[in-house]
RNA sequence: UCCCCAGUAGCUCAGUUGGUUAGAGCGGUGGACUGUUAAUCCAUGUGUCGUUGGUUCGAAUCCAACCUGGGGAGCCA
């Protein structure tokens, strides 16, 4: 028995006439008086099912197979044929189809082989993987996901597995998960009536980690080109189509290097991760384009074949003055931009991603390098039409007594970055790394609206179920 | 967390300016037809009208709170 993925069978891998078996779940069930059934299997190694004719001379044809439903699960052994319908080149003249598993109520089976909307389908994160969009998202994850250890393996970046639990609760951003075995209903006290967290596992407080970028940047001062991928967690109330409490994220960091180094190399990126898309996904990709939206695959086109336009924040800020546009927000230097302004730049102004550099020092993180003009740092955004921010990166204050300085100014403490700090102690250098949002990429790829529709798993605000 | 909108059959939605028996398409089921392909045609069932409370002779319809979802904002990736 030669076991086949449809992808084969389809892809003219094996020669008219042989045989072989596919395994898969019904998506669609059509007999014809003429004596023959139309199964549509799906097995997930590629968009399309294959048609396997079924001709009511199999000995289980009048019991099992005129009564399989979607979502049943099948073994179907045939020859592999010319389909002599339209719609596919290869088909599969059944010999035997075996049901594995029986869908056991098919009125109350939940995909049904119709249209769902996105948000029916979320509550069903269990049986959604079986349907096209989702099928079509997942591959499309995987593959970008493959592009990017691709790109940087490529360049000699090293992949770092920075920590998931982290005992600092100082590393910007966001609020933090606590990770703790401490019985809730009896916290054990200090003197003074707080919580004595040298009872916790850890022997001190424990998160779960908002940005492996600190621990990384160790790594990028050591080997020089290294890169995290792995899940991030923020403990914010928001609840948007782009924001997840539990995201991947992938965080580039290089030594010797600067801020526009940083921005050729988002430019890089962004351009294979799309083209390894178009290459390797389009059967996907035409699916985006003709179901989700009209402009899935020209806008990666489009993007690929264009330089990125890069824009001083001061510059930015003069357009949105002058743009004659009226906001809600009004427009100042200093100030942090709002999403409907970096809507108006990416979308209206630009019509294609559009990297910001150089912010105000105020508005931004303690670690971002200081430029000459002594009001500014040199930190980059790269704002997708659609998305906003996909990227958010900056060069590293490399200089102790710039980052002491500004340790005070935010009244951050000390002691709790010693350890970043001998970075700058010992042999520093400068240099430069972002973070890129994964969901958001591949919200951005599959133009799918809702980033909670491009994780397997969505975990927000009152949802973790699954 | 804030602002706005929505919640009616398994799904997508229409409807009710408060009043006897609540509607369509799709899906399911039965049949017809057909190398079909989200097939087509005929037939067919289904509803505590989100939850709780209030107003009223009477609420699915009006009001309030809550829950859930969507859009926008903030936080950011």
């Amino acid at each position: 028995m030669t076991i086949a993925v449809i992808k084969d069978v389809l892809g003219g891998k094996f020669a008219l006439g042989d045989t072989v078996t596919v395994r898969g779940w019904v998506r669609t069930r059509r007999d014809s008086k003429a004596g023959i059934s139309f199964i549509n299997v799906h097995d997930g190694s590629c968009f399309d099912a294959i048609q396997a004719v079924a001709p009511n001379t199999l000995e289980n044809y009048n019991h099992e197979i005129t009564r399989l439903t979607t979502g049943c699960s099948v073994m179907v052994t045939g020859t592999v044929a010319e389909s002599a319908g339209q719609g596919q080149a290869f088909e599969l003249q059944a010999t035997a189809v075996e049901v594995v598993g029986w869908v056991e109520d098919p009125d109350t089976y939940p995909m049904a082989p119709k249209r769902h909307s996105m948000e029916y389908l979320r509550e069903f994160a269990h049986l959604r993987p079986r349907t096209n969009i989702s099928g079509a998202v997942t591959r499309v994850r995987h593959c970008l996901a493959q592009a990017v250890h691709r790109f940087f393996h490529e360049r000699g970046f090293y992949w770092i597995s920075t920590p998931i639990i982290t005992t600092s609760d100082a590393e910007g951003a966001g609020e933090l998960f606590r990770v703790s075995t401490l019985d809730m209903m009896n916290l054990p006290r200090t003197d003074d009536g707080k919580v004595d967290y040298k009872e916790d596992f850890f022997g001190k407080e424990a998160f779960l980690t908002v940005s492996g970028q600190l621990n990384v940047e160790t790594y990028a001062c050591a080997l020089s080109n290294v890169y995290t991928f792995g899940p991030t967690f923020r403990a914010e109330n928001s609840n948007t189509s782009r924001h997840l409490a539990e995201f991947w994220m992938i965080e580039p960091e290089v030594a010797f290097a600067d801020l526009d180094d940083m921005a050729a190399l988002a430019e890089d990126m962004l351009k294979y991760v799309f083209q390894a898309v178009l290459n390797e996904r389009a059967d996907d990709m035409a699916f985006f384009a003709e179901r989700v939206d009209k402009e899935a695959i020209s806008r990666l086109q489009h993007v690929i074949d264009n330089k990125f336009v890069h824009m001083d924040y001061t510059d930015a800020i003069e357009i949105l003055q002058k743009c004659g546009k009226e906001f809600s927000y009004p427009v100042a230097w200093g100030v942090d931009l709002q999403s409907e302004h970096e809507r108006y730049l990416a979308e209206e102004h630009v019509g294609a991603p559009v990297i910001l550099k150089n912010y105000p020092r105020d508005i931004k993180a303690f670690y971002m390098r200081q430029n000459d003009d002594g009001k500014t740092v040199a930190a980059m955004d790269v704002l997708a039409p659609g998305i906003g921010e996909i990227i958010g990166g900056s060069a590293r204050e490399e200089r102790l007594d710039l980052l002491d300085q500004r340790l005070e100014d935010m009244k951050l403490p000390k002691e709790e970055y010693s350890w970043y700090r001998d970075l700058r102690r010992y042999g520093t250098v400068p240099h430069a790394g972002f973070g890129l949002g994964f969901e958001r990429l591949v919200a951005y790829v599959t133009g799918v609206q809702n980033i909670r529709d491009v994780i397997p798993f969505p975990r927000s605000p009152n949802n973790a179920d699954f």
